[in-house]
DNA sequence: TCATATTTGGTGCATATACACCTATTTCAC
DNA sequence: GTGAAATAGGTGTATATGCACCAAATATGA
């Protein structure tokens, strides 16, 4: 009675490892967007730290590393080119120990340089993918983070 | 007469960047699995790396790194630590520029060993999103490594 | 008040990732 | 047969990732 679906037994096979398929996935999506951000000077992951910064106004390094589901040791080390290259931007607060990361005009203005190949990149993926699959991958991506996380 | 579909014009937002979510999911899921998988001492990527060795046999290290759809600089470092541990070995044949890559019989016994703890993630995983959603994402990410990756 | 727990962030280490560039071997055209 | 092209693999460098452990500042409670 159990596995009346033959997809359930597929899954426990290791080719539908979740971590695998995700892992290779994240490999090539990175180079695509890498390569599409090329002329910007910007990794992927660089643009994304830099908009949602942005996006979401000054806030304190840990703050950041779970708006992002990131370690905070591995966002302390994604900050460093991008502050080097003065495009983020390390603030004080009365609790010395607060480090509030904030993005500068020049960050502003790569960010903007860099959306529109961005934008390219994204729409080849949602042309590739189909327009009616993306968003629900998008959603089980983010399903996943909710179920498996662990905040 | 474009954009019918709301969920189309979301897309085009940063939020819904696929380099982004699919980064972000693999964070959570490799550290999911590397915890689960942390009493055999592997991590989820060796794990995955030695269970393609074991299922496809001995193969060319250019070869391995196509099927993980990995680059092969990143493979030939990836290989380090599980040659040290001696789970895989390297093979030669005439073509004396070729490096075969197999599994020995300890790298067979840790895969072994580690299954159990891997299928406990799997199963995890395939509750929290949910038996009927988890075909379709692994579907989908398969589409997105056809359709962007440069093979 | 002051000792302790909590919070905030950093370092050392190891792995994961890939581009640019390199060497060695083999193949192929002539 | 020999020189160029193609193939197989490695190194240098830089970023990305997180665990174990550490230091400093703050909050808490007796």
């Amino acid at each position: 009675m159990t596995n009346s679906n033959p997809d359930l037994d597929e899954l426990t096979d290791v080719g539908f490892c979740a971590h695998a398929n995700l892992r290779r996935a994240m490999r090539v999506t990175s180079q695509f967007y890498d390569a599409a951000l090329k002329p910007t000077g910007l990794r992927a992951t660089q643009f994304t730290l830099l908009a949602v910064v942005e996006r979401r106004g000054e806030m304190p390094l840990s703050k950041l590393a779970d708006v992002l589901v990131m370690d905070r040791t591995t966002l302390t080390r994604n900050l460093q080119p991008l502050i080097k290259n003065r495009w983020l931007s390390i603030g004080r607060e009365a609790d010395e120990r607060v480090k509030l990361v904030s993005i500068s005009p020049a960050g502003k203005a790569i960010v903007a340089e860099a959306m529109p190949f961005w934008r390219q990149a994204q729409d080849q993926v949602i042309a590739g993918l189909g327009g009616e699959r993306m968003p629900g991958m998008i959603k089980d991506l983010r399903a996943l983070v909710d179920v498996v996380g662990g905040s």
